[in-house]
DNA sequence: CACCTCTGGTGGGAG
DNA sequence: ACCAGAGGTG
């Protein structure tokens, strides 16, 4: 027998070497899933398969390049290199951007984060007459990513009886023709949002029957990691590209289904075995991660579902401490709580701070955790909420590099058109979208013939050194890769100097993440090709732009770093840790609130809680607090109903009521909870009232009227010049003390008789130069 | 045209 | 509590 099935207990072993034909994986949590995969994989090549003909589908990016790290120390050698591994949506981008063009799109079309999507939605929403507050574009979006998840095309669902009544019952009836323009928007902008990398592969394979062919003979041997989680759109394209070799393995866990809400169906688990003549399925039943009693309270909880693949998750490891629950007063204190703990098992247990995770059902619950955390100086890092790539300046800069790459992205140009501010207005910019819309061309294009557009003298001209700048980036595409060409964009534009030159806090934060964005590019440039998981050798910046899009937190932190790690369930799959916090586990938010409405729901919502609980090795605590913050309103909650789900026997609830220093603030918080809640509560609003009007409205104090002179006549301001005698027709007399700004946009700072010293905009304040008396 | 302030909306998870 | 977009003002 090989070495590398040595390690491996029976059923892991015959999940490795069963090669051929289709073949299903349930894997329970911490069942060596993840050895399992790459022992398979190593195996295939092994025997001989080549790398280039298997296809690998993970759940993140990070996975993927963990797996082919995995398999090289296997076969101690490179050849894991060639594998076409990744998540749906990095590969099917790969394809795609080698495809494309079949279907109409640039090679080089822009993917669009589900920001600029909602403000493309936004945007065709307003060109339709229709009322953005009525057809809410984050709504409006949810519903056509389910349609493309369940690959409907605009004219489908347009033509749909049912999800026009759906719409029509919702008040909402013109989302199909919404969705219709969105996605010929996007088409035009040359531009695929997340969905599009699905639907579009999809519409690739079934249009083209040879490129079908081809990748069908490509890969040979697919595998699919948390195939719980697909939706029907991966589903049909799986399919496809496996009806010839139908050597499709997929791993999964039905009771780990936490997706539905992409359109990830548990179907796809049940209907597998129909989809072949014959499917082998495997069990892998035997848990290495967890102590028995974490694994008896997950086996418990998960009982209370109905439809579930049958099996008995069973361990080795010793039955361990019980499950600590803790109850606290408010948010606040259970996660002064977390902090606490954490600091005494670093002093009594010597646990480092990467053993520990704080686990939560809404991003926004970190906020109390974080707190205390920094409080008790503990390192933590925070997954979620807004990326790097979300932050303003990195949006802004990777603006200026998407409109290089493809100039019809319209959603990048309208973004930094005038960042820095270079003259050309909200004014400008609508006028050059409806040109571009009357003559069907895009926005780039109309700003490349402004002439033709009747733009103001002023704003034309800074339209074409616009077009002009960006142009010469555009050039360099050829010979430079994407280092050289961002560098030099940071140099030739203005705004990155603006915020080196912003020393703030804020400014400086700015302007290293700025300088962190660069490292990064570097480093994508510098990568050689075989330590990818996307791109094979293309190192433009093109190839740059459509990985960054794809990248998640997981993909960009280090899990190795000693810190705590915060961050959603969800994001936590497929993680463990020796010691888990999870919080939050109250009635409407954990369950949430949004979903309980129906049993599928409900169900879906205690998978998360499993996954939760079986994220942790050794410890693992349970808290949840009587009041929380929600949109700056204290609110009350009962506790979980799963808590309820939890046998006492092993449950340990002597921490319940949390401590002495707990019960000190808990009674503090209470009455003022409860003070606020008699009513007696209003002093805060009415101390600020009167403050305010004391001040007198907006705290400005109020202007001294003035009658303009009878023989008021503006004068050419540009003849202005400093100690000048000026009327302002609503501040009086003054005299000039200082002329500044650019030259579009010059400013006067005047001295008035009666209203002090103002600035004043040149371009649309009435000044009169009032003559000297001695001239 | 650009900056500032004030107001109302926000229900959740993520590639 | 917080942030984005509307509206006023220079």
């Amino acid at each position: 027998m090989q070495d590398y099935l040595k390690g491996l207990n029976e059923r892991q072993r015959e999940a490795v070497i069963t090669t051929e034909g289709p073949l299903m994986i349930i894997a329970g949590a911490g069942s060596g899933k993840t050895k399992v995969l790459t022992t398979r994989i190593a195996h295939l090549m092994n025997k001989g398969v080549d790398a280039f003909n298997i296809l690998a589908l993970t759940f993140t990016n990070k996975a993927a390049a963990e797996m082919k790290e995995r398999v090289e120390h296997i076969l101690a050698n490179r050849e894991a290199r060639n594998l076409y591994i990744g998540t749906f949506h990095s590969v099917f981008a790969r394809i795609l951007r080698a495809e494309a063009h079949r279907l109409g799109y640039p090679n080089a079309f822009t993917i669009y984060d589900t920001d600029d999507a909602k403000s493309v939605v936004k945007a065709v929403t307003n060109e339709l007459n229709l009322d953005v507050q009525h057809y809410k574009p984050n709504a409006v979006y949810n519903r056509i990513s389910g349609a493309k998840n369940a690959l409907v095309g605009a004219k489908e669902y347009m033509a749909d009886y049912y999800l026009q009544q759906e719409d029509m019952r919702a008040n909402r009836p013109m989302i199909g023709h919404i969705y219709d323009a969105y996605q010929k928007r996007c088409f035009k902008n040359g531009a695929m949002d997340f969905d599009d990398l699905l639907f579009k592969m999809y519409e690739l394979l079934k249009t083209f029957p040879e490129v079908l062919h081809k990748y069908q003979h490509k890969f040979k041997y697919i595998l699919i990691d948390e195939y719980q989680d697909t939706n029907p759109a991966q589903y049909e394209i799986i399919k496809l590209l496996g009806a010839v070799s139908e050597n499709v393995c997929v791993v999964g866990d039905d009771a780990q289904s936490i997706y539905s809400f992409r359109g990830a169906t548990i179907q796809n688990i049940l209907q597998f075995q129909k989809d072949y003549d014959e499917v082998k399925v495997i069990k892998l039943e035997q848990n290495y991660r967890s102590t028995q009693t974490i694994l008896n309270i997950a086996n418990e909880v998960i009982k209370n579902n109905k439809g579930q693949i049958p099996k008995t998750l069973f361990t080795e490891n010793s039955a361990g401490e019980k499950i600590k629950l803790v109850r606290t007063m408010t948010d606040n204190d259970e996660g002064k709580f977390v902090a606490d703990q954490i600091q005494e098992m670093r002093l009594r247990n010597h646990f480092k701070n990467k053993e520990f995770a704080i686990l939560y059902r809404t991003n926004a619950q970190s906020r109390s955790f974080e707190e205390s955390l920094r409080r008790a100086n503990i390192p933590y890092t925070i997954y979620g909420g807004i990326s790097f790539y979300q932050r303003k300046e990195i949006k802004d800069y990777i603006a200026y590099l998407r409109i290089i790459v493809n100039p019809k992205d319209e959603e990048a140009l309208k973004r930094i058109i005038n960042y820095p501010v270079r003259g050309i207005g909200k004014t400008s910019v609508d006028r050059a979208i409806l040109a571009a819309n009357e003559r069907n061309i895009s926005m780039w294009e109309v700003l490349t013939d402004a002439a033709a557009s009747g733009f103001r003298a002023g704003t034309l001209q800074a339209i074409e050194e616009f077009v002009l700048m960006i142009k010469s980036f555009h050039s360099m595409l050829g010979s430079k890769n994407a280092y050289d060409v961002a560098f030099h964009v940071g140099k030739q534009t203005a705004f990155v100097k603006e915020l080196f030159n912003d020393k703030s806090t804020e400014g400086v934060q700015r302007y290293e993440n700025v300088q962190e964005l660069l490292n990064s590019i570097k480093e994508f440039t510098e990568t050689p090709a075989s330590e990818e998981s996307g791109e094979v050798g293309d190192k433009s910046l093109g190839a740059y732009l459509q990985q960054i899009t794809l990248l998640t937190d997981s993909d960009q932190k280090d899990p190795d770093a000693d810190t705590v790690k915060l961050m959603t369930i969800h994001a936590a799959k497929g993680l463990e840790f020796p010691v888990v916090f999870v919080g939050g586990l109250e009635e409407g938010l954990f369950p949430n609130a949004m979903s309980i409405n129906t049993r599928d729901e409900l169900e879906e919502e205690r998978r998360l809680f499993y996954v939760a609980i079986t994220r942790a090795k050794g410890r693992l605590y349970l808290t949840y607090a009587n009041t929380r913050y929600k949109f700056g309103q204290l609110q009350q909650a009962d506790a979980s109903r799963f808590i309820e789900e939890i046998p006492a026997e092993y449950l340990d609830k002597s921490f319940a009521g949390g401590g002495v220093k707990n019960q000190g603030s808990s009674k503090l918080m209470g009455s003022a909870f409860e003070r606020m809640n008699r009513g007696f509560g209003g002093t805060e609003k009415s101390e600020k009232s009167f403050v305010s009007t004391l001040i007198g409205g907006n705290g400005k104090p109020k202007e001294t009227a003035h009658t303009p002179s009878a023989n008021f006549v503006p004068s050419d301001v540009s003849k202005l010049e400093e100690g000048m005698r000026v009327e302002h027709q609503k501040f009086g007399f003054g005299n000039v003390v200082k002329l500044e700004g650019s030259s579009h946009n010059p400013v006067a700072t005047i001295k008035f008789d009666a209203n002090g010293e103002k600035k004043i905009m040149l371009n649309y304040a009435k000044l009169m130069i009032v003559p000297t008396t001695n001239e």
